[in-house]
DNA sequence: GTCTATACGCTGATAGAC
DNA sequence: GTCTATCAGCGTATAGAC
């Protein structure tokens, strides 16, 4: 389940990720040349193109463990047994999520190339969609719809403002937390004990 | 007030506008080239480039009449003689202003390009950082920031959301509204009467 | 496995002729 | 207003050196 990104290692590999990950959370997505990446690198463009087949690659590739850990929300909370408590899990490991992860966020969410990524590719979109189930539920009406939808964007736009940018992870969860409860009309009590969610996957 | 954009008029220049803001909608600001813009009309790249002094430029012009109806919340909403009032008019306000134009908020929400277009220039920034006070009143604490920061990126979100592109106006503006109320804990009762604001600009 | 050299077609942008 | 011509830079791609 984990690294359907392709991971075939190499010290250059990690490094190159690393550089890419940077000037991404800095300038975007569209906003990076391969040229940036490489000069950062101190190799040519040839070398970048090497070892991942394009741009886009390089962005999965990226992208990936914030994926799995989207996918180690997805499971447990499918786990639940009632749709109050799938949704409570779900919504309480998105938020983690997202705090956990605010410059991935940025660059998933803020970048269309990066949207449109996703959004094409077949394994992830599939991820997105039982997100959207867990958190709405089976044939939610048009309110809980219109609601799920602003509580993505409002989420993704949260982790992004460069206003909450000095506010710290724990207040910044508590206070997302609440107003996602607030959104999907769920009372703060629902859900079990703590829930045991979300895979880590704090990326640097 | 209105068209601070530029408005030299002309014929062609109205018809690059439109066809770029179809462009625009269908592919993004990012994805769209001054190439394509330039076939739509049946004319080179650089008669384009002659009534735009470059791409941002046309960006703007596109964006200009949205701008222009932000301004036409923002007066009424500070018009408004409490802090509550404020709040409410404003929210009501955008809420219309998004879902009239909903093709535009794609284009001004989804591409970072745009994005950071907004964000430099000094006259729309302002729109949006008044707007922001009008939502969060003066001196807000954190949970407030955080609540108008998850309603802008959760309004865009919904206008922007394929799975909500078949809800009609009215009723997404009704649940819209009733999500955004709850972000910022308005009771829905605030704010006077119906509120003479927004002054139209349905794009297309 | 890791890299360089080289090239193709495209982009946004400029200068100047008609 | 529109054209042609030209520019550097981009993402992409191949061939081949070590």
């Amino acid at each position: 389940m984990a690294g359907q990104g392709g991971r075939r290692a190499g010290a250059a590999r990690e490094r190159l990720l690393a550089a890419a990950l940077t000037l991404f959370a800095r300038q975007g997505v569209s906003g990076t040349s391969l040229q940036m990446i490489a000069d950062e690198l101190g190799v040519t463009k040839a070398a970048v193109y090497h070892q991942f087949q394009s741009k886009d690659d390089i962005v999965l590739a990226v992208v990936g463990p914030a994926i799995d850990g989207l996918a180690g929300v997805i499971g447990p909370a499918e786990a639940q047994t009632t749709g109050a408590r799938r949704r409570a899990v779900a919504l309480r490991g998105l938020v983690d999520l997202i705090v956990r992860n605010r410059r991935l966020a940025a660059i998933l969410y803020a970048d269309p190339v990066v949207v449109d990524l996703v959004r094409t590719d077949p394994a992830l979109r599939a991820y997105g969609e039982r997100m959207k189930a867990l958190l709405a539920g089976p044939e939610p009406d048009v309110a809980t719809k219109v609601a799920v939808s602003v509580l993505g964007g409002g989420l993704a736009g949260a982790a992004v403002d460069p206003l909450l940018a000095g506010v710290d992870d724990a207040t910044l969860h508590e206070h997302l937390l609440a107003t996602g409860r607030r959104i999907l009309r769920v009372r703060p009590g629902s859900g079990p004990h703590s829930a045991g969610c979300s895979a880590a996957v704090a990326i640097r």
